[in-house]
RNA sequence: GCCGCCUUAGCUCAGUUGGUUAGAGCGCUUGAUUGUGGAUCAAGAGGUCCUCCGUUCGAUUCGGAGAGGUGGUACCA
């Protein structure tokens, strides 16, 4: 016998990195993002929209190369020969485009927030996805170092109206001109051309002394490093004079102390170290302006300090760089610790807009990473997931004959401003009762021949029914019983549906309240 | 990109020292139960043992290559 033909069947996959969110997780966000649009919004920011796709030359040094187009930008050509288009990566490059392009008319320093899905084509990870949310400050314009301190009260501010705690987390800064004074005292003159592999690599081994620590980066400023895999890191061939002069810039921040450090004192540490050379006093003079700042607006270390180990790899940064963190480790699933990456980062970026205008036009800004935050206030337990006030009270069809008769109580319900729905299939009462308990429906409404013939209808309390059934082993009893139902008269319906969802939420709030 | 580990049912995983019918728990479907979601009991559905090539009378098992996943590392706008 011959074999039947194979039609061809999809497997209903997703690509790495990408993911579905359902309801809970929606709504979750849309409440997380409208939070973050006040504060943004009271800190004087407006909101701004651009496309996910653009040019790709209007995005940024991430042109697609005829080898490989899509390396880590999703890339594609308009028409043949025409134009290459990428989706964008970062909500920044966007901005600067908008800017050029609109310089005469717009207000100076032009202060707008913006968020959306950003993406990217990287090898995803643990918390890292290949499509993500940003949600963006930037300050265009602006040269004044105030707007730099700004953006870390608005990310302080931010990361509590979503519900962290004040310890929970924290916002580090620094500065990229005194990490240039110390590359400066240390030999390296960071503005020639020929230093830039040098610098990069020493900035890039500052950046990991939380992870490989004071020796991973004595390595990696000297000849290399070797992990444990085995795979073997450049290093950057630095003196050990040289090295000796990071390792000290490095030991005046909060690295290896168990107490952090108050801004004052790590400006004190910083300063014999690079007040020598200009670049270094500059960028000093920066964060000095900065703490007074913070302090006029009574944010305390605990909310903002300095660190000198901030670097935020990127090239384009040009002075006060910053970065949000969480403050404490967790465990997920497996009970494993989990090293949460940071929440977001920003910094000023002198140059971006340059690039079509020729001009420099000052701007800094700051990005928080949406997913990031929620997964952080998920495991936190701050994010109020009631899955059964998000679900509708569901009314059942007994007999199709007299579906009508529900679909005139689904009205009245919905008249009443409460959700709700038609049990839309054809099967008895079981299943239906089993298809309200899968959504979480809060209430079902039954009326059934015995209702109808009386002008009643029942009304059944899904939730305290779950509750109940738990001290109910025999399934005589628990149908006798019919636990946490009551019948009432059919034109009370809106009235007592109202009054047992009322119960329940007030029953669920006090279950789920803080302490 | 580089290095390690892993891949058997929808999920978590046993197992086959190379041999005929590959198992469990959970989940799913149906019933015990004329109109009551839970619990209990019973029955049922569900597998190219990741793919291809090789060795062999015979491969889910052994060898090679590849794919996917995962952990580390590198890069990171």
């Amino acid at each position: 016998m011959a074999k039947k033909q194979k039609t061809f069947r999809p497997k209903p996959r997703l690509p790495k990195g990408m993911r579905d969110i359902r309801a809970d997780e929606i709504s979750a966000m849309n409440n997380m993002l409208a939070k973050l649009a006040q504060i943004y919004e009271l800190y004087g920011f407006e909101a701004l929209e651009t496309p996910a796709f653009e040019y790709s030359d209007c995005l940024g040094k991430f042109l697609p190369d005829q080898d490989r187009p899509n390396a880590g930008v999703f890339s594609f050509e308009e028409d043949e020969d025409a134009d290459w288009v990428s989706l964008r990566y970062d909500l920044t490059a966007p901005l600067a485009r908008f800017v050029a392009a609109n310089y005469d008319q717009l207000p100076k320093p032009f202060r707008r927030y913006q968020t959306g899905s950003v993406w990217r084509n990287e090898k995803p990870g643990p918390g890292r996805f290949r499509q993500f949310t940003q949600f963006d400050a930037d300050s265009v314009g602006a040269d004044s170092i105030a707007a730099d301190a700004e953006l870390a009260m608005l990310g302080a501010d931010s990361l509590e109206h979503l519900g962290l705690k004040r310890g929970d987390y924290q916002i580090t800064m620094n500065n990229r001109k005194i990490l240039d004074g110390v590359l400066t005292t240390a030999g390296i003159d960071p503005t020639a051309p020929e230093n830039l592999g040098e610098r990069l690599t020493v900035l890039r081994a500052i950046d990991k002394l939380d992870r490989l620590g004071q020796e991973g980066i004595k390595d990696l400023l000297g000849p290399g490093r070797k992990d444990l895999s085995g795979d073997f890191t450049k290093g950057a061939n630095l003196k050990p004079d040289q090295i000796d002069k990071i390792l000290a810039y490095l030991a005046t921040g909060s690295h290896g102390t168990s107490e952090p450090k108050e801004r004052a004192e790590v400006l004190g540490n910083l300063e014999p170290l690079v007040a020598q050379t200009e670049i270094g006093q500059e960028g000093l003079n920066e964060l000095i302006e900065i703490d007074n700042l913070l302090n006029a607006g009574d944010f305390k270390s605990d909310r903002v300090r300095f660190d000198p180990t901030i670097v935020r790899g990127l090239d384009y940064y040009t002075g006060p760089v910053m970065e949000a963190e969480l403050t404490f480790e967790t465990t997920n699933e497996k009970g494993e610790q989990v090293r949460f990456g940071s929440l977001g980062g920003g910094g000023r970026y002198d140059g971006l807009v340059a690039r079509f205008r020729g001009q420099e036009v000052p701007a800094t800004g700051f990005s928080i990473g949406v997913s990031r935050v929620y997964t952080a206030l998920e495991t936190l337990g701050k994010l109020t997931k009631d899955k059964r006030r998000a679900a509708p009270v569901v009314v059942l069809v007994m007999d199709q004959e007299h579906k009508e008769k529900s679909q005139a109580m689904v009205q009245a319900l919905r008249g009443a401003g409460i959700k709700s729905e038609l049990y839309l299939g054809t099967s008895g009462m079981r299943a239906q009762l089993k298809y309200a308990d899968k959504r979480c429906a809060p209430l079902v409404v039954i009326q059934g021949e015995d209702e109808r013939e009386n002008g009643q209808v029942t009304i059944k309390d899904l939730d305290l029914g779950a509750k109940l059934s738990k001290e109910i082993e025999d399934n005589k009893e628990w149908r006798e019983s019919q636990a946490a139902q009551q019948t009432v008269k059919s034109d009370e319906l809106v009235r007592v549906v109202k009054s047992m969802l009322a119960a329940q939420q007030e029953q669920s709030g006090n279950d789920g309240g803080a302490a």
